[in-house]
DNA sequence: TTGGCGATTGGCT
DNA sequence: GCCAATCGCCAAT
C-alpha cells in the first residue's frame, strides 16, 4: 500500500470493494477515485482534527465516511500516518458481487446506475456513518482486496463538485469505463 | 445557540 | 442544463 496520499488514489483503481454482510457479499472494481492530499483546502482535513473527520488523521486504511448535502453518504480511504490528515474519495465502483443486493438498495435496475457516483456507491453497499473508522484492509464488514483483472488505462482530471483547489488534477478514473461518474469532458 | 453551507442526486425543462 | 431537497457540521455569535 502506497504511503503517499495520491500515489495511494492511483493504485486504488481496479482493487476490489468488498461489503460483508451475514446474507453474503457485495462490491465491486474500484473506476474512479480521487485524492486530498496534506494541507489541501479542499480536504475535510484542512481546518483540522474535528468529531466529524477524526478517520482522516488516523492510521492508513480506514473508512472515513460522512454525510452531503443530508442526502448522501461517501466513503474515503484514510492515506496518511496517525496524526496526519489526508484520504483518497471512492467515487465509483463496477458493481461484480451481490448485485441484486445493490439493486434493492437503489431502487434501480441498469448496472450502470448502481454505483456510479460516491453516494450512489454508498447506497447500494448500504455504507453509512456506522462504518466510520473501520479497518479496510481486513476481511470485514467493508474492506478492499486485490483486483481480479489489470484496471485498463488510468488517466486523470480536476475533481468534481469542490470549489477550492479545483484546477489540480487529482482525480483518478479508467479510461473508457461506463461506471465512472462526472461530466463527458472530464472522462476523455 | 445559530445560520450558512457542502467532495450529490434525481427530477424536470 | 437547472435547481430543490435535506441535515450534520462548525465557525462565529
Amino acid at each position: 500500500m502506497p504511503v503517499d496520499t495520491v500515489q495511494l488514489a492511483r493504485f486504488l483503481i481496479g482493487k476490489m470493494i468488498v461489503r460483508g454482510l451475514a446474507q453474503g457479499e457485495a462490491g465491486g472494481r474500484i473506476v474512479e477515485t480521487e485524492a486530498y492530499d496534506i494541507g489541501d483546502p479542499a480536504g475535510h482535513a484542512y481546518r483540522g482534527l474535528t468529531q466529524r473527520n477524526r478517520a482522516l488523521f488516523g492510521e492508513r486504511g480506514h473508512a472515513y465516511v460522512y454525510l452531503i448535502y443530508g442526502v448522501s453518504f461517501m466513503l474515503n480511504v484514510s492515506s496518511e500516518t496517525a496524526g496526519v490528515g489526508a484520504g483518497v474519495l471512492i467515487r465509483a465502483i463496477e458493481p461484480t458481487l451481490g448485485v441484486e443486493f445493490m439493486r434493492q438498495n437503489r431502487g434501480v435496475e441498469r448496472l450502470r446506475d448502481l454505483a456510479r457516483g460516491p453516494g450512489r456507491l454508498c447506497a447500494a453497499l448500504a455504507i453509512d456513518r456506522r462504518l466510520d473508522g473501520a479497518d479496510l484492509c481486513q476481511e470485514g464488514p467493508l474492506w478492499i482486496g486485490i483486483g481480479d483483472q489489470l484496471p485498463g488505462e488510468i488517466r486523470e482530471s480536476k475533481r468534481i463538485g469542490i470549489t477550492r483547489a479545483a484546477d489540480s488534477l487529482l482525480r483518478f478514473y479508467v479510461r473508457g469505463s461506463v461506471f465512472v461518474s462526472g461530466p463527458r469532458r472530464l472522462n476523455i
